[in-house]
DNA sequence: GTCTATACCACGATAGAC
DNA sequence: GTCTATCGTGGTATAGAC
């Protein structure tokens, strides 16, 4: 990236927004704003350069093909965030450590440096903002070989520690389970950030209009059930006395 | 391939499983099972047709097409579902309010109103089993329109009943944070339904291996966060203090 | 290196013969 | 009801202009 033409000053020196940033960049802002408004699917390469004032051919010229731009639309806001997590998740964990004790945060505290980075971004309106993460929620859910690889890819290192700091927060609970309820917290996030509108059944509600008090009210709710105790076998045939 | 020749008695009177039923159950079978495989736009008509041992043209003259095709997969499986889970929370209202106390049930009962039928639809190898709710999953977080209507529609009678039982359940939440909660539970519940592989990041995971176990782990999990005190804001602010 | 024009094959859909 | 033939559009590959 960050190419320069070869030739004559074709250098558009707009430090700012987007009205004309070189090919790759044009390409990639109209991809981000097309797959979040119709999928990845629906949303085609043509429709895509035709927004960027691009040529058909440019997208796969420089990206490859639509899998790997989908893919470079994720990785330019992903990578960065998940960066910041697990910085806040260090520096919360040494301010913890320094006090003498040994760095156990409550899972609260761990959840909070899962979203807090999301919550920046979400405000970050110069890049990519809310509507990225929705385009991001849906990218959990897809059930598309090279999304999921993809996604294990960009996850795996921050899955790690953020594993670890909750196993030292919920030393009740077993391997498994605290694997199962990792699981609950992934899906209630992802879905939350898609921001489909299921909701509109149960209530009225506007989607993104207003994702930080939704994330805000996410929080304590996710955190209820991982602080819960460790399921009793006993009371799970009580209410699921079918189940066997 | 498999095709018959035109003429004679190109009938076959198997009763039983799914070698050879209608045209149009065959479209049915052979759509679930690879919708469920691929996804609906990974999945072609000709793919479809051919498993069927159908023309390509049969599909479009029995479904009218492909969008269509993929509702009338969902139908089958999900009417019978949901008719049961309004069902079964009728009986325990009725039980619970014959004892002379107005029905109120606990959220861990209303819940396993929603999960037991999903459960008994998990266990029904013979009608779309838990490949049927990977299915439904995976069409919960799909943002294509044609599916949020369809499934709004599909949903809509029981999201009513099952949001009055929770009020009554749960009257120190305000109508507001209730809708909230109910989305992340829908959340939790879809992803892990889809049963994607997220969670192979997490831990050693097959999904599918036990979705039984899987779902008795989730109630009390959302049961949890369901029966938490409302959020107050003065306790947000001390998490997310860059919240605003 | 960067960009364009164009050709190719597979897709969903439909019209019309049988 | 079923089939063949065909149309418009999708992603992609490539040859060649700058």
């Amino acid at each position: 990236m960050m190419k320069m033409s070869q030739s004559a000053n074709r250098r558009r020196e707009h430090p700012a927004t987007h009205p004309a940033a070189d090919t790759k960049t044009r390409i990639l802002d109209a991809a981000e704003e097309l797959f979040t408004k119709h999928g990845f699917e629906a949303t085609t390469l043509r429709l895509i350069t035709a927004a960027a004032n691009v040529n058909l051919a440019a997208a796969n010229y420089h990206f490859g093909s639509k899998e790997d731009l989908f893919q470079a639309v994720l990785s330019r806001r992903l990578d960065p965030m998940n960066r910041e997590r697990v910085e806040l998740l260090d520096k919360y964990e040494r301010t913890a450590a320094s006090n003498g004790a040994p760095a156990v945060l409550t899972s609260e505290k761990i959840l909070s440096a899962m979203f807090l980075p999301a919550l920046r971004l979400a405000r970050d309106h110069e890049r990519g903002g809310k509507n990225f993460l929705r385009l991001l929620g849906r990218a959990y859910a897809d059930p598309a070989p090279f999304i999921r690889q993809f996604l294990s890819q960009q996850y795996a290192g921050m899955v790690v520690r953020f594993r670890a700091a909750f196993e030292r927060a919920l030393p009740h609970l077993s391997h498994d389970e605290l694997s199962w309820r990792l699981h609950f917290v992934m899906g209630a996030l992802s879905y939350t950030l898609a921001g489909t509108d299921v909701l509109k059944l149960i209530a009225h509600y506007q989607p993104g209009s207003n994702d930080v008090l939704l994330l805000r009210r996410l929080a304590p709710f996710l955190a209820a059930g991982l602080n819960s105790p460790a399921t009793q076998t006993g009371e799970v045939h009580q209410l699921f006395p079918e189940a066997g």
